[in-house]
DNA sequence: CTGAAAGCGCTTACAG
DNA sequence: CTGAAAGCGCTTACAG
């Protein structure tokens, strides 16, 4: 690619008349350097535009400046709110962050990790769901391994089931269990979930959390009242019109993402069918558009940035032969007019 | 930060029984390497799990696969949709993206760029609104020109009044104008607009485009009737608020962006007004979510996947010594329920 | 086809 | 404090 040349350090050492390793020094700042030289590199440098090649740098020992962040979609909202925290904590340690969507495929999230291994980045963020998949969990920890006995730092946001890394975990089943309690406290009985995939350990642990906080009010979830579809808005409008279509009885349904919960808000709008007035809905993570969506979506808050920040600063800070550690970080329900108390039928 | 040694490739040789060079040409397929030769090479990489270092190959003159992405903010919906054609772009091209958040902070983008230099990322893309603004545009140049000297790529999304540089252009002012000719005969005559700063490009193309299809009609838009906000969600509802607040005798605002127009969306809701009963509300870019508000947004469609993939496309695609490229992309009106006729009064 | 060797652009002990 | 030199891990002419 690069056939003219760059400006190098030498190209200033010579201009400034001083030694390479003189010139690395001043521009370092690293040993002292008499200040007259210093000024005469700095003024060098600057006229010449140069910019050290990291290449060189991280090849020579110097540090390395760059963390990978590997997630499902960065357009998807829930990513976009963690992303904000990631990129505050990443300016303030003065970290180059580099951003990857895998759009869910296994084998790009392991090309990813790759690239980022030889890249020699300094830390790798997992963020988002694992996947309850043997093969897909051999082939990331084949990746992820050597890197960290490389002195790799990793961390994740969400559960994962055999990595041995730092991990932020929301705390999906409780907050799921909150919410369910929420609802049949408002009087439902009859409920319908829209989920992602069943390999989806965040779908898995809402799921779970969501029964069992039925179960305390003697509310039984059958697998019959569970409709899963992809793990998207279109996901979220194919389920909630696969519902209408086959016909339910439930008065509230509870989309395991908020994201899904647009999509089956849309697909209700569409149908006719008036929230929370013939029907109660309620979503997860609280994403900052559903405030804004009509009516506003009752849902499980999140904090998003702060787990963006929190998994940075895991990664940062150095663990190696600790065991690792988990941050939990719990969800709060949040009642908005998506849903509505109903009497009891 | 790292302390424990790396596999590399004298590794491989070693293990494998053969040259360095040998080595290097059985990972790459370059050169004919003797199959048994080529075998024991590959084995022996796969046992030890070995990473090329991305360093070592770019300082050794092997190809760079990282191109960087400079936006304002990646949680913006407005970037989410143009990074997913980026993404997919890349993908095609086998490129790693490197992405960066500059919150509109001049010094941060410029630091950015500095980072990027330093990696020697084959093409950088800088997605957002340029500034109308000496000082930024000089500091900026300073940064691009000598790394486009350098053999660099650069793309851009927006238009940018000084930078030599490939670029994707929404037609701003044709879209806006189009906007303003469909209210019009929606029988609208009284306009006000929610504005970001007037030092974005965007923001300027879009008010003068707007104006001018307003003036076909004869309707003249009054400095009056432009209110400077925030460019964000928190803007729109601030701007809103302040129109409110003010009392004005406007049929329609316009809010320069969709993000805009979902905080005014907010603040009309909180004052109690309808949309479109009492006021019509129109914005641009027609991101994802406003299908899904209350009412639908009537607003300017600009197909932001393929924005994504074109900036990539055109830094992918080596262009030194050429002129730069211009690729406009025209924006659609779309009338959806935010907007309603009226009888002139 | 294969190997010894130079070189990419830095940093950092090691002597002065 | 300063400089000559080794070394980081690769790739690629250049000879065999």
């Amino acid at each position: 690619m690069d056939d003219r040349p760059h400006v190098t350090l030498e190209d200033v050492a010579r201009e400034a008349q001083v030694s390479l390793a003189t010139a690395s020094r001043a521009l370092n700042g690293t040993t002292k350097v008499r200040s007259d030289l210093r000024e005469r590199v700095l003024a060098a440098a600057e006229q010449l535009a140069y910019t050290p090649n990291a290449h060189a740098q991280a090849l020579a020992g110097g540090a390395h400046r760059t963390v990978g962040v590997i997630c499902h979609d960065v357009s998807d909202p829930y990513f976009a709110g963690i992303s904000r925290g990631v990129m505050r904590a990443a300016d303030e340690a003065g970290l180059l962050v580099m951003l990857a969507s895998t759009f869910r495929d296994p084998q790009r999230e392991i090309a990813y990790i790759s690239m980022l291994r030889a890249q020699r980045a300094s830390a790798i963020l997992l963020v988002g769901s694992g996947f309850e998949d043997r093969e897909w969990e051999r082939a990331l920890a084949a990746e992820i391994e050597p890197y960290q006995r490389g002195g790799g730092q990793v961390a994740v946001v969400s559960r994962h089931r055999t990595l041995r890394v730092d991990s932020v975990q929301p705390e999906n089943r409780e907050g799921a269990a909150q919410l369910a309690r929420t609802l049949t406290a408002q009087g439902h009985r009859r409920f319908a979930v829209l989920a992602g995939p069943r390999a989806l350990t965040t779908v898995v642990d809402r799921i779970r959390g969501f029964r069992e906080g039925l179960a305390e009010a003697g509310v039984e979830l059958a697998e019959h009242d569970i409709v899963e579809a992809a793990f998207t808005r279109d996901g979220g409008h194919a389920a909630m019109s696969e519902l209408l279509a086959r016909g339910f009885d439930a008065t509230c349904v509870f989309a395991v993402t908020d994201v899904m919960a647009m999509g089956a808000l849309a697909a209700l709008r569409e149908a006719g069918r008036s929230v929370p007035e013939d029907i109660s809905l309620a979503g997860f993570d609280d994403i900052p558009v559903v405030r804004d969506l009509a009516p506003p979506l009752t849902t499980v808050a999140l904090p998003l940035e702060e787990l963006g920040e929190k998994v940075m600063e895991l990664a940062v800070r150095d663990n190696r032969g600790k065991r690792s550690r988990i941050l939990r970080m719990p969800g709060t329900v949040v009642v908005r007019e998506s849903t509505r108390p109903i009497a009891d039928t």
